[in-house]
DNA sequence: ACTAAATTCTTAGAGAGCTAAGATGTTTGC
DNA sequence: GCAAACATCTTAGCTCTCTAAGAATTTAGT
C-alpha cells in the first residue's frame, strides 16, 4: 500500500553512510536497531500488498505451525505481551484470519483458530519472508551468518540474565520461589509451567 | 522508574527458550528483532533512573559530539523520520536539555543547542550504555562481534539496495535526475547534498 | 522581479509495542 | 465449601516510529 520512496529511500542512505563513517564502539545496540527496522521495513512492504500487517505476520506464522493456542500461549510463542497479543487477535478476527472462542469447561480461556482464509495465507506470505531473507544474506558467508546468530543469541542471553540477576538484587529477595522459578528457567530452559507451582 | 519486574523476565525467558529450541531458516529477522529488544530495553531500564527515554537518548547522542544542527540533520544523523525528530526534540525542550531557535537569515530552519542541563547528562549517561554493551557482549569473542558487525551491515545495505531497485521498477523510470541521486548515492555514499542538485 | 519549485518544519493519524490496573474466572488451602 | 490466591483476558494510556499532507519560507528559472 504504501510503498516508499523517494525520502525513505534517502533516509536509508543516510544511515548507509552513517555506519560505513564511524562504527565506534559503544553502537552495537544502534547498529542493530537499523538492521531491525531494515529487516522489517522490507518485510513490510511486501506484506502490505496482501493487507497483511507486520503484527499479524507475527502471530500468522505462531499459527501456522499450530492453532487452538490460547492468548497467553499465544503471546509467549510470539515473545510479545499480553495486551499486544489482544489487540492484535481483534484486529486478526475483524479482517478474517482468526476465530476467538471459548471452549466448554473453561469460560476464561481464549482459544484462537484458523480461518481458512488464515490458512491460506501462508502459501503467499512465507514465500515474501523467504524473499526478504534471501535478499538480506545475500553475499554473506552462511558461516559468518551462524556466527552472527550466534552472537545475537549470547546478546540476549547476557541481557536476560542481568535483567534477572539485577532485578533480584534490587528486590532485596523477592521472594524465594521467584528466584527459584528464574533461575530453573535459565539454567535449565524449562517451560513456562515452572511459573505455576514452583 | 518502571524497572522491570518478573513479568518481563519470564517473557525474557520465554524468548531465550524459544530461540534455544528452535531456530530455522527464515527466523533472522526474528531474532534480530528480539536482540534489538533486549538490548533497548537494557539501556532504557538505565537511563529512566535519570528521567531520560530511549527517544531522547537517540537525539542526545547525536547533539553530544555536535549540536547546533537543524532539526533535518539531526534527523539524518539519528536515523529517523523528521517528524519523529520533532516530537522528541519537542519533548527534549520542555524537559529542559535543549533549545530550539531560529537564526538571523533564515526564519525557516530550527537550530537545536544543548542546555547545561543537557550537556551534563553525558556524564551520567555514556557510561550506562557502555555498561549495557558490556554486559552484551561479555562473552563473545571480539572476532564474533567483528563478523556481526559486518554481517548486519552487509544486512542494511543488501535491503536498501533492493528497496532503490523495486522502488526503481514499480515507478517505472521515476525521473533520470531522482535515479541518479539513488545510484550514485549508494555506489559512491556521497552525501545528501546530492539530493540538492544532482 | 516574481512565480514555480523545492525545503523544512509541523500537524494528523495510525501501528506495534509496553506497563499498570481492572474484570472475570478458576484453583487451592484451610 | 468458601475465601483467598492466582490466572487470563481486557481496558487505558503512554512511547516511538512511520506516512501523508499542510504551512511557511527559501531558491531558482524565466
Amino acid at each position: 500500500m504504501s510503498r516508499a520512496k523517494s525520502p525513505l529511500a534517502d533516509n536509508t542512505q543516510a544511515i548507509l553512510r552513517h555506519w560505513r563513517e564511524a562504527v565506534p564502539n559503544d553502537r552495537l545496540a544502534h547498529l542493530v536497531k537499523d538492521a531491525t527496522r531494515a529487516l522489517l521495513r522490507a518485510l513490510q512492504m511486501r506484506l502490505s500488498a496482501h493487507s497483511v500487517s507486520l503484527g499479524h505476520w507475527t502471530f500468522l506464522r505462531v499459527l501456522w505451525e499450530k492453532d487452538g493456542l490460547t492468548q497467553k500461549e499465544l503471546s509467549e510463542r510470539a515473545g510479545v505481551m499480553e495486551p499486544t497479543t489482544f489487540s492484535a487477535l481483534k484486529a486478526m478476527e475483524r479482517f478474517g484470519a482468526v476465530t476467538r472462542s471459548r471452549m466448554p469447561g473453561n469460560r476464561k480461556k481464549i482459544f484462537i483458530y484458523l480461518t481458512p482464509k488464515g490458512r491460506l495465507l501462508k502459501a503467499k506470505l512465507v514465500p515474501l519472508a523467504e524473499e526478504v531473507n534471501e535478499i538480506a544474506i545475500r553475499s554473506v558467508k552462511a558461516a559468518d551468518i551462524a556466527i552472527t546468530r550466534q552472537t545475537l543469541l549470547s546478546i540476549i542471553e547476557n541481557l536476560a540474565r542481568d535483567e534477572i540477576e539485577t532485578t533480584v538484587k534490587e528486590h532485596r529477595i523477592p521472594s524465594t520461589r521467584e528466584w527459584a522459578e528464574r533461575g530453573v528457567a535459565i539454567a535449565k530452559g524449562k517451560r513456562g509451567r515452572a511459573k505455576k507451582r514452583a
